[in-house]
DNA sequence: ATGTGTGCAAAGAGTTTGCATAGGT
DNA sequence: ACCTATGCAAACTCTTTGCACACAT
């Protein structure tokens, strides 16, 4: 791994460009989905990176600070998931089976957002938006 | 407080009309948003109704799988959040300085959805939708 | 009378923190 | 050389579980 990869996101942000961060930005740019702490810890482990949980957080802390990532409680099984914060967010479809997502690029809420914004008193910086259900494999075992 | 007010509710269900899912349906039916086990917990010893955390969790569990209350995690701060399954669910507009809370109540996706359930091969069950931001008060402190 | 629900204490899971060392600029 | 980031261990918070007793039907 070219661990200088993302040396200029890093140093423009004004944070050391690590061992650590560069791998966790390397894995969160390749998933399509969100993921855990866990799961990235898992894969450094693959990947002999070196690391700790507690360094894994404490890179999300400080990515999330940056505002080059972002976390969400998407699955609703207590462990939060982490995923770039991409120009044009995205919006996922979970299966409560087996956490199959799939990822809707557009937002349909631009209009509804706008008309929101007049009615009520409030700065509104962003929105989450998923939808639930049963995919075809986890439908056909119900 | 009456015990029986729930009764129907839940012998409907074929669960025991107990103190403790009484008192949790009261407060739950009487609070406008999502409370956690804890503020449920303190909620109940004011009323002192005898109860301990493990209980209020169970009666949500049980409340849960007969459908009568939803779980969520609207706040991202690592506590669930319950409420009463409405007939007409809800989203709210969540202040991310004091949590202060705006509840919507009409749903701008009934067509989105209908649309997405043509294009994949998924049986929606329901989706989450949560406005995030700061309200009059908090932005002025930003 | 029977089986389910409850309170208490302890365990689990996910996340955070203190501290000494290693590493980036 | 300086200050920040890291690894390890321990702490912390939210939630779940085991067990004996209490309660609803």
């Amino acid at each position: 791994m070219k661990v200088n990869k993302y040396k200029e996101v890093l140093t423009s942000k004004g944070i050391k460009n690590t061992r650590s961060r560069n791998a966790v930005l390397e894995i969160l740019q390749n998933s399509e989905i969100p993921l855990t702490a866990e799961e990235i810890f898992l894969m450094l482990k693959q990947k002999n990176v070196l690391t700790c949980l507690s360094t894994v957080y404490r890179t999300f802390e400080m990515l999330m600070l940056k505002g080059i990532i972002i976390k969400s409680n998407i699955f609703d099984d207590g462990k939060a998931r982490y995923e770039l914060k991409h120009v044009h967010h995205k919006h996922y479809v979970i299966c409560i089976g087996c956490h199959k997502t799939i990822t809707i690029e557009e937002c349909p809420f631009g209009e509804f957002e706008k008309l929101l914004k007049k009615k009520i008193d409030f700065d509104v910086t962003e929105h989450k938006f998923e939808i639930y259900g049963y995919c075809q494999n986890c439908k056909q075992l119900k």
